[in-house]
DNA sequence: AATACACCTTTACGTAACGTAAAGGTAAAG
DNA sequence: CTTTACCTTTACGTTACGTAAAGGTGTATT
């Protein structure tokens, strides 16, 4: 079987311009040029595109590939064993930059917002006021004081915008787990919506999401009686079904 | 005080030519120009460049800083959860990289030197049934099955450079561990380093590591009395102990 | 055969953030 | 007055292509 630029392209799910570029750089050359100056690749160079499309998508570059496959001395696990302290080296000064950024918003998030709307204002702090002084004691216990002033914190660091949003997502969970309940299925496609939504709201609030985090905090709905209390006002079972649906949601989704 | 572009590269620690491409994009103007064409900057221009190379240092693009600190208008907090979330995705990007180039390594030992390491993949094996068969379950229901089987594939990914690695951080934590007890303050910089120790070690077996997952497995060491078992063995009260040191740990840290 | 249309070619500029010459003025010191 | 250190602008190189632009080729339809 023979391809031109196009056709090789589209079998492999790359541009005609990254053909001839490898071409260019002597990376992919054709097995031939037809009379009108066609490329023409056949089954060697398919077999090689995608020996480069592998080291490609490994992060190495093509520099680098271009030395592994066309130089039969070089050592490529030795230039693998290479590419990967590279790869660590680069995800540690990733993992630096993303601590100093989450730094920087801790400390921001408390003097963002100041003396501009204060009826604003006072409603979020009678919120926080109100959650402490309800879960406040057992969140606490549960997930240290550090999270929870983080939460409160970013409460306070919301735009109004955001707010609204908070609130109105709040609202959407609990209407859509009402549905959700009807099913008496926590792994209905209404009961994974609801588990989104939880996630989404909470999100609101979290620094950063973690499945565990949000598997506990579930857990907590049923252990603590006044978490309870609030979902099962309406029908008991509520809280256990929210629970079990966000626990099936969790263990799902892949990260 | 006035400074040249030298003065002041040397002062930031930055190249003459990175200052004059700053000038360039706009990004940096020095205050003035002198008779002869020097660029002239003043304090206004250090004070900015500070920040400007904070921003960098967070790997935010200079297109980005620039808007950041040129436009007062501009939210810089909601620019800096936009850029986490970048940088979350590279990292994620990276580790799929990592883990692929790990497996491909691992693969390619196996093929060259077969024979040679079959003792310590069955090793690796074995640790990871004898890990399912004492505490899969209780860890599975906890964490989920897709948490757990990440972990095991993480170890059947590792080399047995990192394996060893790995062996020799988990008798560190144990030796750290019985002599930090001693000092009977689990906030104690022996008790830190040994939490420190502790995250380095499950880092190294798990995909992503939170404070929150991090402190979860340190409450099951409590929790669990097959795990507490393994930790008190010589004395008792080194799970609670370790417990507490890394719930410190995971308050204190930044992320 | 003429025309339309898909496909091919090469050339070349743009991208990010500078490093590195090259060619040529300026300031201060000897 | 010369050396030396410092300043300037211009411009090419870096990575891996995307995106025109200008023009030739292959095939099907009119």
């Amino acid at each position: 079987m023979e391809y031109t630029v196009q056709k090789l392209g589209k079998l492999a799910g790359i541009s005609t311009r990254t053909l001839r570029y490898y071409h260019q750089i002597g990376l992919l050359v054709p097995s031939r040029i037809n009379s009108s100056g066609y490329r023409i690749y056949s089954q060697a160079e398919v077999d090689q595109l995608q020996q480069i499309l592998f080291y490609k998508q490994l992060g190495v570059s093509l520099d680098a590939i271009k030395r592994i496959i066309t130089d039969p001395s070089f050592n490529s696990t030795h230039a693998l064993y290479d590419h990967r302290e590279k790869l660590l080296t680069k995800r540690e000064e990733l993992d630096k930059m993303i601590s100093t950024v989450n730094k920087t918003l801790d400390n921001r998030e408390g003097r963002t917002t100041m003396t501009d709307k204060e009826k604003f204002e006072g409603l979020k702090q009678k919120m926080i006021d109100e959650n402490e002084k309800e879960f406040g004691k057992e969140i606490r216990k549960t997930y240290g004081d550090a999270q929870v002033d983080k939460s409160n914190q970013k409460m306070k660091g919301m735009t109004q915008e955001q707010f609204e949003r908070a609130e109105k997502l709040g609202e959407e969970v609990l209407v859509t787990l009402s549905e959700a309940f009807e099913t008496k299925d926590p792994s209905s496609d209404l009961a994974r919506k609801t588990a989104d939504l939880h996630r989404q709201w909470i999100s609101l609030y979290w620094n950063s999401y973690t499945k565990e985090a949000h598997a506990g905090v579930a857990q907590l709905y049923v252990d603590d009686e006044r978490f309870t209390a609030f979902y099962d006002k309406d029908q008991p079972g509520k809280a256990a079904f929210l629970r079990d649906a966000i626990h099936i949601y969790t263990d799902m989704v892949d990260n």
